[in-house]
DNA sequence: GCGCCACGTGAGAGCGCTCTCACGATCTGG
DNA sequence: CCAGATCGTGAGAGCGCTCTCACGTGGCGC
C-alpha cells in the first residue's frame, strides 16, 4: 500500500478509471477536460480514482480525435543557426518555448541541414503532426513558407523573409537600429563613417545597409559606395572587408558593422594597422551578443530583443490558427542602442 | 488536371486510398508500410492512388495503435543552457537532430525555465507523448533520470550526471582535456599554475579540477590550495577568481580555466595589472568556443566533440529502448588541445 | 491425382479518446 | 399543478490506423 499503488499511468484509460468511479467514461472525459457540466459528488469520485489509478490521458488517442496536435514546429535551417555564432539560436527558441509552454503546446524542432531535407520538413508539418509552423528566416528566395501557407497550415516567419511578404513575420527594427548606431557615431563627430553589411541576399543584410544609409542622409552625409563592403556576417569576413576599406579610405574614421563578429574582425586588423579604437577609428557593432562585452575595448552594440521575438512569433501565429484565412501581418520590434567604449569620445583631431 | 488534383493529403484516408486503388484497407497499410507480402500489381495500384490523392498517414491513428510516437524528447534547463555562453547548445541540437533526422525520428524540445516547470516535464515524458527522452546534466542532484528510469521511458544523460551513476549517460573526457591543457603548459616550461574552476556541483567542474591536478601530478608538481579557484563559467567570474588568485600568488605564471568565459575574464584582469598573456601568465581556456578564436591574443583551448556527444546520446538511448532493462551504458568522448597565442613561448625568464 | 504449402489478400476487431444525442430528474413560471 | 426549461449523465458512434486471422489460389512433391 505505501509504494506501488500509484502506477505510472501507462496502460491505464479512460474506461478504467470510469469502472473505478462508477461512472461512464463520458463523464470522467468532462472531469478530465475542466467540462462544468459535472456535478460535484461525480467530480470528485472521478478525481479520486484518477489520483489511484494515475490515470494520463493517451495523447495520441486524443489527438485522433480532436484532430489537434498540440504542438508546433519550429523550423531552424542550419546554416543561419550557426552564423550568428552567438546565444541568438538559443534564445530566440528560449523566448518561443516560453510563450508555448505557458500555453501548454510543445515544440518540435526541426533543423534540415541541407536543402535536401527540406522536402522531409516539409511533409512533416503538412501531415499534421503539427497545429503550426514557425520558420527562422533563410537566405534569398525560399518556397516552404508559401508552400505550407497553400496546405492550410499557419505559418510565422522569424525575420522578414526576403522574398515576398505574403506570409506573416516578425522582425527586429534592423533599419532603425542601424540607423541609431550611425546617428550614434555622428553625434560623435565622426565624418568618415564606412559599412560591414551582411549578405545581400539576407533581409537583415539588407535592412541594416538602408539603415546606415539613412542615417547618413539623416545626419547630413552623403552615402559613399567606397565606404561600403559587404561581408558574410563571419569574423574572417569583416577582417577581409576592413582591410578592403582601409586600402579603399585611408581617411575612415569610424565603421559600423553589421553583426559584433564582422566588428570583432576589422577591430583586429585595425590594430594590426595600428590604428586605435576608438581614438583613431570608432566601431559599432550589432546584436550585441557575448563577445561585444568581451571585446577589448568593449564593443557598442545595437541590442535586439530576440527572446521577445521568439514570443510574439507563437502569439501571432496562435492568433493566425484562431482565424484562418486572415491576412498576413508583420511585426517589428524596437532594437537599442548599447553604448561601450568602442565607440567613446570624439575624433582624435 | 493541371492544378488542384493532388489536394494537400489532408483528410484523404487509406480507405479512400483503398476505395481508389480497388483494394482493401490492410492491403494499402501494407504498401504504406514496406511490407514485402504485397503483389506486384496491387503494389502499382496503390502508389498510384496514393500519388495521386496525395495521401499522407495520420500519425495519431498510427501512433495510437502502434504504441510508439517516434519522437523522442530533449529536455534543457534554462540556466544550463545559457552559461555556456557560446554555441554548446545549438551544437548538441545539432548533433542530436542530425542522428534523429537520419532515423525518422522527431525531436521534441522541452526547456523548463524554472525548477517549478520541472514536473510538467516529467508529466508530458511520461505521458506517452516520446519514445524517449534525452536529458542535458543538470546541477548537483536530479530526480528526473531516476523517476523517468522507473517509469519505465528509456533516458541517457549529456555529461556526467552529478548524482550517482545508475543511469546512462555521455559526456566528453573533462579530466583528460584539462590534464593534457595543464601538461602542454608545464612543458612550455610554466611551473606555477592556478586553475579558475567551475561550480563545484557540476561534473563539468569537479572533473576538470580532478584533471588539472592529474597534470600537476603528472608533470611532477606539487597540488595547491592556494592556485585553486573556483567559479561560475562566467566572464565576470572567472575575472574575480584571477583578482584572487594574483593577490594569492603573485608568481602565477600559468592559468587552466575551466571555461573560455572565465579564461577571457581572467586576461581583461590580467592586462589591468599590467601582467602580459603569453609572456608574462600563459593561459589555456576550456570549451575551444568562439570567444577563443575571437579573443586577443587568441586563446588555447581544450575542444570538445559536442555534435558527435549529441549523436551518441542518441544512439544510446535507441539502444537502450531497443532492449529494456539493460544495464545503463557510458560513454566518454575524446577532447584535443588547440593551441593558439596565449600559451605561446616559454616563460619569460 | 491429391494433399500440402506458400503466398497474396480481405474482413474485422480493436487502440483510447471525444462528442453528439437522448434521457430522466430537478427546477421554474404561469 | 403541469408544461417547459435546465441540468447531469450515459450510450454509442466514430476518429484512421495496424494486425491477426482466415481464406482462396496456384504450384509442387510423391
Amino acid at each position: 500500500m505505501a509504494a506501488g499503488e500509484t502506477g505510472n499511468g501507462r496502460g491505464v484509460t479512460l474506461d478504467a478509471v470510469a469502472r473505478v468511479a462508477g461512472v461512464s467514461r463520458a463523464t470522467v472525459s468532462r472531469v478530465v477536460n475542466g467540462n462544468p457540466k459535472v456535478g460535484e459528488e461525480a467530480k470528485r469520485q472521478v478525481e479520486r480514482a484518477i489520483e489511484r489509478l494515475g490515470y494520463v490521458p493517451n495523447p495520441a488517442a486524443r489527438s485522433l480525435v480532436t484532430r489537434r496536435s498540440d504542438s508546433i514546429g519550429v523550423v531552424i535551417p542550419e546554416p543561419p543557426g550557426m552564423l550568428f555564432g552567438d546565444p541568438f539560436f538559443p534564445r530566440l527558441l528560449r523566448g518561443i518555448s516560453a510563450e508555448l509552454s505557458a500555453r501548454n503546446l510543445q515544440l518540435v524542432l526541426l533543423m534540415p541541414q541541407s536543402p535536401a531535407e527540406e522536402p522531409r520538413v516539409e511533409r512533416y508539418l503538412t501531415a499534421g503532426h503539427v497545429d503550426g509552423a514557425l520558420l527562422v528566416s533563410l537566405h534569398g528566395e525560399d518556397a516552404m513558407p508559401a508552400a505550407l501557407a497553400a496546405r492550410g497550415i499557419p505559418v510565422v516567419v522569424g525575420g522578414r523573409p526576403p522574398g515576398g511578404e505574403g506570409v506573416s513575420y516578425v522582425d527586429v527594427d534592423n533599419v532603425g537600429g542601424a540607423r541609431s548606431a550611425v546617428a550614434h557615431l555622428i553625434r560623435a563627430g565622426r565624418r568618415v563613417i564606412a559599412t560591414i553589411g551582411g549578405p545581400p541576399d539576407m533581409s537583415a543584410g539588407i535592412d541594416r545597409l538602408e539603415g546606415y544609409r539613412q542615417g547618413l542622409t539623416g545626419g547630413g552625409l552623403v552615402v559613399e559606395p567606397s565606404l561600403q563592403v559587404a561581408a558574410d556576417f563571419t569574423q574572417e569576413g569583416g577582417a577581409e572587408a576592413m582591410r578592403r576599406i582601409l586600402a579603399a579610405r585611408p581617411d575612415v574614421d569610424a565603421v559600423f558593422a553589421a553583426s559584433d563578429l564582422m566588428a570583432a574582425g576589422a577591430m583586429q586588423v585595425l590594430r594590426a594597422a595600428d590604428r586605435r579604437v576608438p581614438e583613431d577609428v570608432s566601431i559599432v557593432g550589432f546584436d550585441d551578443s557575448s563577445i561585444a562585452a568581451t571585446a577589448e575595448p568593449p564593443l557598442t552594440s545595437v541590442r535586439q530583443p530576440i527572446e521577445e521575438m521568439g514570443r510574439e512569433m507563437v502569439r501571432l501565429l496562435l492568433e493566425q490558427a484562431s482565424r484562418p484565412g486572415s491576412v498576413p501581418r508583420k511585426v517589428i520590434l524596437a532594437t537599442q542602442l548599447v553604448r561601450r567604449r568602442s565607440s567613446e569620445g570624439g575624433p582624435k583631431r
